[in-house]
DNA sequence: TTGAAAGCGATACCAA
DNA sequence: TTGGTATCGCTTTCAA
């Protein structure tokens, strides 16, 4: 281990070149003989060189950070959310960024607007965008890029990833209408979560709305908490609704634990009376429950991923969205708690 | 909005002095009239002064800037680590820091090492460490400062903060005696994670078994998977191995909910003929079951909190732990779930 | 109490 | 294809 940290000029000196040749060998922004490029790697290696960060954002006015702003709040089984900070963190890593943290709510905009203009960071990720978010102005009067996980209302030419709602909740209904459901229940996530704008609430909603109307069915929505008591109470009202219901997806994953025993405590078997799907979960939900869940998987990982990839295309290009912006749906994991419908309650 | 940002030296034209008056009187390293210190601020808000990060840190040789080893994996209700999360970079924050995340693994230590010796980082926050820990001895080796979150089985004289196992098991054991209950049975994590060292399953276990002792009763402990599935089954074995048992104390988040549930399906009530008693839990969770359970809390935004301030005091000094370690308790939160012993079961 | 100036370690422009 | 060098914006030593 050195005492002191080797510096590019060390580096030049040993391999007998000039220091710009190192640097540019280093950033391949001008072309560099074969022959020179090995002998400079030869002087780093045994240098044990590393770029000094400060000095690189110093000259070239990039910080080579991007800022994530995560939420403060927040429950619930926090698996995607995870899942999604570690794989944008990595990938970051990767491309050789760092990713920092910023805890800001949706209501700190003006403490946002002010790092941001501070050239902090060269890029910003938003996470949980509301349908009507301040921060996404204040964000662009900062002038910084930034990608939304998640999207607003109106999208216009923001760069955003974010789950497929439509798609996902027209996957969950196609899957129980071809093993012959019609009677098929859908139970979201609370009403405060719609009321303060929260697009998977709205979108799902709307996604499964459209998915039965469009095969002559009749939706059956409720808004429930986020705790297995609401998830009782909210099947105990749907079957109230409909005593004939063969089948529920649901998006609320606390919820589901009340949901399965409602249904157990009802007697109803699962898959045999009825077929439950949970929708846009995290990975090990299914397993918590007997049996195990049919489940659709929010992309977390991907969705991590995918949005530091579009916010660095952001950072090349400089200016409007040079990344479509990107849907994903949530796949399908065969379980247990879905089946046909049971043949004595079909019509 | 300047098209281009204000630098110290124009905010030392506007006010009036040089340069090296502007750095001192931002950082209060030399003594400044208050005159020119009033003119100088001025002079900053006029053109709406920012340090330049980079420039500072290529100057003084620290970044400003803690990193948070994040464990990729996990599942579980992440309430407390979310929480504890948003602390620290909040935190961090406020001390004019910026918390950037490592994405490693405990099996990473190499990469660890590597960037921790860049310098990319003033100082590092290791979570989730095992009893045994490599990533330990390579920021060691690295040099760079550092705070477990959590602690290995020998600290030495390692920085640390962490929940105070021994307290928090014994504050259960007694809130129950005080009860009148004699016969409490503890569920723990699983047998993976006590074969892989991690530190909570392993102290709760030895602090729950002393308590007990302590007072001349049995302790009756079981290990128990990460699911609801494991927690109904583990519920039955405490059950046949003792079928007068009043109380439980639980600390694994997902099981409990099976916990609740094999009581119920076995007509015994809660708290009436079982008390149950959720520790090191995420806030939420109580709210989640039927009755409320009564819990412990895992204070997560103190950990934050608390571990920030101890790497930093730890940069100040630069030596050996200037702050001594941090034990917290988890603080009993009144719930449902618990109660006296039903008198025909006393003896 | 204040000022002048020498770095910090890269990037990128201008020449050769 | 390579070299020399001005420059980025601040910290900090040395003088006054």
């Amino acid at each position: 281990m050195e005492a002191v940290m080797a510096t590019m000029q060390d580096v030049a000196r040993l391999a007998n070149v000039s220091l710009s040749t190192v640097s540019y060998a280093l950033s391949e922004t001008r072309p560099v003989t074969a022959a020179t490029k090995a002998r400079i790697e030869a002087a780093m290696s045994e240098l044990g060189y590393h770029r000094n960060a400060a000095a690189r954002s110093l000259a070239s006015h990039r910080s080579h950070v991007l800022a994530l702003i995560f939420p403060a709040m927040q429950q619930g089984l926090g698996g995607t959310v995870t899942e999604f900070v570690a794989s944008a963190a990595d990938t970051a890593r990767q491309s050789g960024y760092q990713l920092v943290l910023w805890p800001f709510g949706a209501t700190q905009s003006r403490e946002i607007r002010d790092l941001a203009q501070q050239g902090q960071a060269d890029g910003v990720l938003l996470m949980e965008v509301r349908l009507d978010d301040p921060r996404v102005e204040a964000l662009r009067k900062a002038g910084v890029p930034f990608t939304m996980i998640g999207r607003t209302a109106r999208v216009d030419d923001l760069s955003y990833v974010d789950i497929d709602f439509t798609r996902t909740t027209e996957d969950a209904v196609a899957y129980l209408t071809d093993l012959g459901h019609e009677r098929i229940a859908f139970l979201n996530h609370s009403q405060a979560s719609r009321e303060e704008g929260y697009g998977p609430t709205v979108r799902a909603h709307d996604g499964y709305t459209a998915a039965m109307r469009r095969r002559g069915l009749v939706p059956h929505a409720i808004l429930c908490d986020e705790s297995p008591g609401a998830g009782r109470t909210a099947m105990s009202e749907l079957l109230a609704g409909d005593p004939d219901l063969t089948a529920v997806i649901t998006m609320n994953e606390i919820a589901t634990f009340g949901v399965t025993v409602e249904l157990q405590s009802r007697d109803l078997q699962i898959p045999r009376d009825v077929s439950v799907l949970a929708i846009v979960t995290s990975p090990g939900v299914g397993a918590m429950s007997h049996p195990p869940l049919t489940t659709m998987h929010a992309p977390g990982a991907a969705l991590g991923r995918l949005g530091v990839q579009s916010l660095l295309a952001l950072l090349q290009v400089g200016e409007t969205p040079s990344t479509d912006p990107v849907l994903l749906p949530c796949p399908l994991e065969p379980g247990g708690s879905t089946g046909p419908v049971p043949p004595e309650r079909r019509r």
